[in-house]
DNA sequence: CTGTTAGCGCTTTCAC
DNA sequence: GTGAAAGCGCTAACAG
C-alpha cells in the first residue's frame, strides 16, 4: 500500500505539503498542487480514511439505523440514503435494530466506530430524549417520526393530509362506510393517519370506523375479516400501509371475495410491491427513496455546521390502480 | 469523551496494561484485569474503534456489495449477513453499485476504509480476475455466482437441483408441456437452472422449452404473453426467479387467465413477496438470509487464517402454495 | 505480569 | 508557501 510518505518523496515536499495539496485545505502553490496529485493520481493512492478521521475527528460516515430490513419500505428508504450518501462522499454504516436495548448498543458500536452523524428510522425508543443520548451528542436525524421527536431534525411525510387524500378518493367514488385498518396505536405516525381519516371523513359528514393493526399483512387481513363478518360492513377501507393492505385484499380474495367488488382498497406508502400484486394497489404515494436523501442532506447540513432543527416535510399524492372503485 | 488513558490512571496502571485487560490479550493479572474492567464498564467506556484499526490493522468490519438494494432478494440477503457480522463484532459497511465502474469505485473506497474483507453479491465485472482485483488482495467471498468463479470462497445454492425440483413437481401434477423462462442468457445462474430444468425434462421424455427472460417482473409478464400466444402454449412454467414468476401470473392475470386453472406457475427464490401473493406463489426456495449469514461466516474464517478456498452450497426446497395445480 | 517506547497514516498548529 | 513537530487513541514489540 503506497501512502502520504511515498507521495511526498517522490513529489520532493513534506508530508504536511503533500497532505495540503491532498486535501486543498491550506495554502499551498498551484505548481505543487498539480505535481503532488498528478503523482496521487498515477500511483492511484487512496488515503487511508482510518488515519485521516483519527487525526482529523471527522470519518465521512453515517450510521443508518433501520428497525427492520425485510420490511420492504426500509431497502427503499436505505437505497436512497445510501446513493444520497455516496454523492456526498459518505459511507452508510448500516444496522438493523428493533428494540431499544439494541438499537442502544448498536448506536453505541457505531459512535464507537466515527459516525460523524446518525439517521435513525423511527424511533426505536420511549421518548426523544432517550434517542439523543444513545446518540452521544452527535448530530442525529430522525425519519418518519415527528410528533414525539421535538427538538431533532426529522424528515417525513404529511401523514395527515396523506391519509385525508385516501379518504377523498374514496368519497369521490361513492363509498360512505369506510373504515379505517390503523397502525399500532399510540405511535405518532397511527395517530395523524387516523387523524387525517377522520378529519376528512367528518367533513363530509360520514362516520369514522378504526379498526387497530400493527402494519402487518396479517393484522391487515384480520381487521378486514373482523369488519367483514360484523355489522354495517364497510364498502371501502384504507389502510395504515400497503403491507396490511394487501394483507386485507389477499383476506377477501381467498374468502372467495372480489377487490373492488366487495371492498374498495387504499394502501399507505407505495412500496414497491404495491405495484406487482394483483390487481394494483391503489395507494398514497410517498417517496420512500427520497426520505432517506433528504435525511442525508439534513444530516449534512447540521455537519457543516447550521445547527437550528429543521424538519422537512414531503409531500403524497394518491395513485390509482386497481383496488378501488366506484361504490354500488 | 472517556479514553483508555483515562481508564489506565484511574486504575493506576499503564496505558499498555489497560489495553490487554481491555482486550484479554497478553498477559495480566486477573486482579488487574478485573479493576480495570470494573472501572471501564462505570465509565461506559467504549474504546475508539478508528485509532484500534489504525493500530491494530484489523478494522472489524466487512464491505458488502449488493446490485440493487430494492430487488426484494438483496435486503433479504443483508439483513442475515448483517445479523451475523454483528453476532461477531463486525459491522456492515454497505454499498450498492451495478456497473463495473461504480463497483470498481466503490469497493476502493471500503477498502480505503480499512474493511477487512468483502462479501460480493453477484459478480458486477467480466471476471473473478478483474474482481480479485478490485478487492486488492483482501479476503472475498461471492456470494451466488458458481461456475464464473473460480479460486475464489463462494456461497451459492444447488441451481441445477432447485430447477429440476421445480420440473418434478410439475411432472407430478400431469403436466407435459412445461416451459421455462430463464434468466440473462449467459449468466451462471441462468445457465445452471436451465440445466436443471433441462435435465429433468428430458429425463422424463419431455420437450423443453425456454423463453430468455432478465430476472424482472416485465420480462416475465412479456414471456408468458409470447408463450401463451404461440403454438403448443404451455400448461405449466418454471421461472428463473419469483419476480419474474409474478410478472408472469399478473399477465395471465390481466389477460382474464386463472392460476393455476390455466397455467402453473413456479418461481425461485421465495422471497417474502412470493407468500404475499394472491395466490401464494409455489416457489424453490433457497433460505436467502442463510445465504448472507454464510457468506460472513466464511469470511470470518478466511479472516482467521483458513486460505483454503471453499465453495458452501445451500440446498434449496419445494414450497407449495396455490399457482401449481393438476394438469386439465 | 507490567511499564516504556514506538509507531499506525494522516491532519494540524506553529514557525520560518 | 512550506516544513517540522505534535498528536489523534490505541496496540504491539521489547524490556524488565
Amino acid at each position: 500500500m503506497t501512502n502520504i510518505r511515498d507521495i511526498a518523496a517522490e513529489a520532493g515536499v513534506s508530508v504536511a505539503t503533500a497532505s495540503r495539496a491532498l486535501t486543498g485545505k491550506g495554502r499551498v502553490s498551484a505548481a505543487t498542487v498539480e505535481r503532488v496529485r498528478a503523482i496521487a493520481q498515477r500511483h492511484r493512492f487512496q488515503p487511508n480514511e482510518i488515519a485521516r478521521s483519527l487525526s482529523s475527528g471527522r470519518s465521512h460516515s453515517l450510521g443508518l439505523l433501520v428497525p427492520d430490513i425485510t420490511n420492504p419500505f426500509f431497502p427503499e428508504l436505505m437505497a436512497g440514503a445510501e446513493s444520497a450518501a455516496k454523492a456526498r462522499g459518505q459511507t452508510i454504516l448500516l444496522t438493523a435494530a428493533l428494540g431499544a436495548d439494541s438499537a442502544r448498543e448498536d448506536l453505541s458500536v457505531l459512535r464507537a466506530r466515527g459516525v460523524d452523524g446518525f439517521i435513525v428510522v423511527g424511533n426505536p425508543f420511549d421518548s426523544a430524549e432517550q434517542l439523543r443520548e444513545a446518540a452521544g451528542s452527535r448530530p442525529l436525524v430522525v425519519v418518519d417520526r415527528s410528533e414525539s421527536v421535538t427538538d431533532l431534525s426529522t424528515v417525513v411525510t404529511d401523514h395527515v393530509e396523506g391519509a385525508a387524500l385516501a379518504v377523498r378518493h374514496l368519497i369521490e367514488l361513492g363509498h360512505t362506510r369506510i373504515a379505517h385498518i390503523s397502525g399500532p396505536p399510540g405511535l405518532d405516525v397511527t395517530d395523524l393517519r387516523v387523524a387525517g381519516y377522520e378529519r376528512e371523513l367528518r367533513a363530509a359528514g360520514l362516520e369514522p370506523r378504526v379498526v387497530d393493526g400493527d402494519f402487518t399483512v396479517e393484522s391487515g387481513a384480520a381487521a378486514v375479516r373482523a369488519l367483514l363478518d360484523g355489522p354495517a360492513a364497510p364498502s371501502a377501507i384504507t389502510t395504515a400501509n400497503d403491507l396490511a393492505a394487501i394483507g386485507a385484499m389477499n383476506a377477501v380474495l381467498a374468502r372467495g371475495g372480489s377487490v373492488p367488488g366487495d371492498l374498495s382498497i387504499v394502501g399507505y406508502d407505495d412500496i414497491v410491491l404495491a405495484a406487482l400484486v394483483h390487481p394494483g394497489l391503489t395507494t398514497v404515494a410517498q417517496d420512500i427513496g427520497e426520505l432517506g436523501a433528504r435525511a442525508v442532506e439534513e444530516l449534512e447540513r447540521q455537519l457543516t455546521g447550521d445547527t437550528d432543527v429543521r424538519t422537512v416535510s414531503l409531500s403524497t399524492s394518491l395513485v390509482e390502480r386497481g383496488t378501488t372503485g366506484r361504490a354500488s
